[in-house]
RNA sequence: GGUGCGGUAGCUCAGUCGGUAGAGCAAAGGACUGAAAAUCCUUGUGUCGGCGGUUCGAUCCCGCCCCACACCA
């Protein structure tokens, strides 16, 4: 049977390189699952993969996409499931690799179908909750989603404003949509996670932030400064650099926070993936016995 | 060598008129269905520098020692 490998796992552990050598070993390509890397104009600050591991093996999901799109997780579950399908057709194996949880979660099971949201719905709503704040959103939840207002997280901005969108377009409580029940994929899927010491890791983290300035990161996000905005910039890496173009804090600053709230990212992925329970974890240096495993299916 | 000030959580420090201690930051744990590198929730981790003394009881008072800083020689 046809199988998607699935290889995840913290920032910096060494995803990358091992997605490359498994895809090399079965003859396939990689699709990437990571929300950021997808964008063409972030590079150094997302830890593309470099030009030269590109073209070891066809890469899918990779500056794909331009920060001016939108992209979800929803996106990338269509979007990968097609690919999945044409390269199934000639491959018995395809290789996915990421650090995204939501769009792993997304291609493996599905996400529950709801309708489409008016953009000037939203738009709406977040101008709304920028100038009125979190009690406008709680008020018109309690009158306008009670279930919500009962079962969700109610500090949550972008949870509430999700779910406000909803019941405005739909009449109906988000919570209705959800099935809770995996959507069966016509493939096999393995996931592979690996896993560092927890010192180790926060190490190379270090390590490689110092090296993306090394790089020309403040370059890079310094082109990107007018879009600073867009949910795309939205990230680790960027959004303190914009801090220090805007003079709010200083680049010393700037890097100390990069590392920290990559080290911090790396541990949100770690909870997310730990709890599930379908992962086979190992040392990204342990590839014989990841390739053996990986056969062994 | 002398004098002064200090040694309390990973860091910076507060505090206990003597009843084994608490803030900020760091950190840890968790949640997660169209922004997910986002967003949100929870949590104080400690031989209170060491050894003695006084006391029912010392992190706090006393003595000695060690360490750091400042000043004087």
């Amino acid at each position: 049977m046809k199988t998607v490998i699935i290889i995840a796992g913290p920032t910096a552990v060494g995803k990358t390189a091992i997605a490359i050598d498994l895809a090399l070993y079965f003859q396939t390509a990689i699709i990437s699952a990571d929300s950021r890397q997808c964008f063409k104009e972030l590079s150094i600050g997302v830890a593309r993969p470099s030009e030269e591991e590109l073209q070891q093996v066809p890469h899918y999901f990779i500056a794909s996409h331009s920060i001016h799109e939108e992209v979800t997780a929803a996106g990338f579950e269509t979007y990968a499931l097609q690919k999945v399908d044409e390269l199934l057709a000639d491959h018995d194996v395809v290789v996915m690799a990421g650090g995204t949880g939501l769009y792993i979660k997304a291609f493996c099971e599905g996400l529950d179908a709801v309708p489409d949201v008016p953009a000037d719905i939203r738009t709406g709503i977040i101008q709304a909750y920028e100038t009125h704040g979190l009690q406008w959103l709680q008020q018109q939840l309690q009158e306008k989603d009670p279930v919500f207002y009962e079962k969700g997280e109610m500090k949550n901005p972008q949870r509430m404003m999700r779910a406000l969108e909803v019941v405005e377009t739909t009449g109906q409580s988000i919570f209705d949509f959800r099935k809770g029940e995996a959507t069966i994929r016509g493939f096999n899927i393995v996931k592979i996670g690996l896993e560092l010491p927890r010192e180790e890791l926060y190490q190379r983290i270090n390590a490689r932030v110092d090296d993306m300035m090394q790089n020309g990161l403040l370059e890079e996000v310094r082109s990107l400064l007018p879009y600073q905005h867009l949910n795309a910039l939205q990230t680790v890496g960027y959004a303190e650099l914009f801090d220090y173009l805007d003079h709010h804090v200083t680049l010393e600053r700037a890097i100390e926070l990069i590392k920290q709230h990559t080290r911090r990212y790396a541990k949100r992925q770690m909870t997310w993936f730990k709890k599930d329970k379908d992962f086979h974890w190992f040392n990204p240096r342990q590839f014989e016995e990841i390739k053996a495993f990986a056969t062994s299916l």
